[in-house]
DNA sequence: AAGTGGTCTAGACCACAAC
DNA sequence: TTGTGGTCTAGACCACTTG
């Protein structure tokens, strides 16, 4: 072991190549790593339980206490969920108290739960070419195939938020507006079901603007109301954007909640 | 110890009352709790070194790693900063790469090194009374003495930030405004200084908004321009509610930005 | 009862910083 | 060289879940 100390008994990780800089790196990261790898190629799906602790420690030939380090880590970036006496499983968008992790649009009174489920009405399902800036966003070339998808959501009735999405073509091949708008659930959950691609992180820039015609019309509000602009990028494993999203929100019955540490 | 396994030589910690629920809780909780308590108390201030993780072990009969597990929380909270080699301090707002840890408007184009520090310009200072609305954000009575302060942040001369803050006046006793603007570095740094009150996190409501005659005036900008209402409200340990502010952010060269996990 | 994650300990050694 | 945090191990036992 070039990158760790102790080597009783040969853990089972590469070793850095010799020569160049020898990325040095603790074991536990290392395993981590090796786990990450599994969970990006499906080895087990998001909802599974992954092997315990124990079996993981064999397979890799380390101890059970720094496998448990690399699991803790994956626990705090919300990549794996711990349920004492049951196991470690992937986490996934499609759980009651995880659902709507990345929607930080509160109800000004009451909670997301008394508010009930959102109504979701797509507008426009379409195949196009990516424009420079959404090709920007997805790491992908100006032209490539993209999936628009505009839809509203509405909560008791009420236009709330309007939203385009775009997603890279290749890997949401067959996305039509039925499955846009049917799926019970999470749409991010719908990704994971339905195309294998688990959103784990995404950045949001904010903006006040006011709607253009259009978008006003769709959400049946005044040009004249201030609106949230919140522009999104969604991504999968190894930070690789699979989303481009850009919502208008309305702040008179709700507003957008940060906790900040 | 009823709510840990293994006394060896009797932890230092407190026994819970026999009869009632026993409040459960490993030991290393309890040592955070109590390590929480030394930094509330202001036995080690902002800035300075904790004891060494043997130190402690030592003082609360406990073995190291108990004592690591409880400081790694503490780290992950924020409340605590680790140096391998030098030792474990006091979280500060004072510091370089931790400064305006919970400003989170960033200019479109680079980052907020490259824009260089904001120009502050206090417009009022003043003692008050706190309203209703006041009262119920920082856990006061309506009525109770509030220093107010209206502030305006400029970036590269162009007004960005207008905003008022509500801090409780005993706590605050003596804030002038000479003190609001003349202090060098993050607001919060200068709480910690001169009132001896660190700011541990923050919740904030994000609305779009249009401003009053008033504030576009002191923001210079139109009142069709639409502006980020920022309500924030931050805390100090123990969840007490210690600072309610108001802040109406410009966002046509600026943007909030938030990173979802 | 068996299996899982969760806690606690003790001891060894590494990496880093300061003297 | 010393002291600090950081890593790794091995073993014991606890708490929770399931059969």
């Amino acid at each position: 072991m070039a990158t760790s100390p102790h080597s009783q008994a040969d853990p089972a990780v590469a070793e850095p190549a010799a020569g160049a800089t020898p990325a040095f790196s603790p074991l536990y990261q290392q395993i981590k790593e090796l786990i990450l790898q599994s969970l990006q190629s499906g080895e087990w799906k998001p909802g599974e339980a992954i092997p315990s602790e124990m079996d993981l420690a064999a397979r890799f030939r380390v101890s059970q206490g720094t496998v448990r380090k690399a699991i803790d880590e994956l626990a705090a970036d919300n990549l794996v969920i711990r349920r004492q006496g049951k196991g470690t499983f992937v986490a996934t968008h499609a759980e009651q108290h995880v659902r709507y992790r990345f929607l930080k649009l509160m109800p000004d009174s009451g909670d997301r739960d008394s508010e009930g489920p959102a109504q979701r009405a797509v507008l426009d399902c379409k195949r196009v070419r990516a424009s420079a800036e959404v090709a920007r966003a997805l790491a992908l070339r100006t032209g490539d195939p993209v999936i628009q998808v505009r839809r509203v959501l509405s909560f008791g009735g009420v236009p709330t938020i309007l939203e385009d999405l775009w997603l890279p073509g290749n890997a949401f091949k067959g996305l039509t507006a039925e499955q846009a708008a049917g799926y019970q659930g999470p749409t991010y959950a719908m990704f994971e079901l339905e195309f294998g691609v688990r959103m784990v992180r995404a950045e949001e820039k904010i903006r006040a603007v006011l709607p253009d015609p259009q978008q006003a019309a769709a959400l049946k509000v005044s040009q004249q109301m201030p609106l949230l602009s919140v522009e999104r990028i969604a991504y999968t494993y190894n930070d690789v954007p699979m989303e481009l999203r850009r919502g208008l929100y309305r702040t008179d019955t709700h507003h957008y909640r940060n906790d900040l540490n």
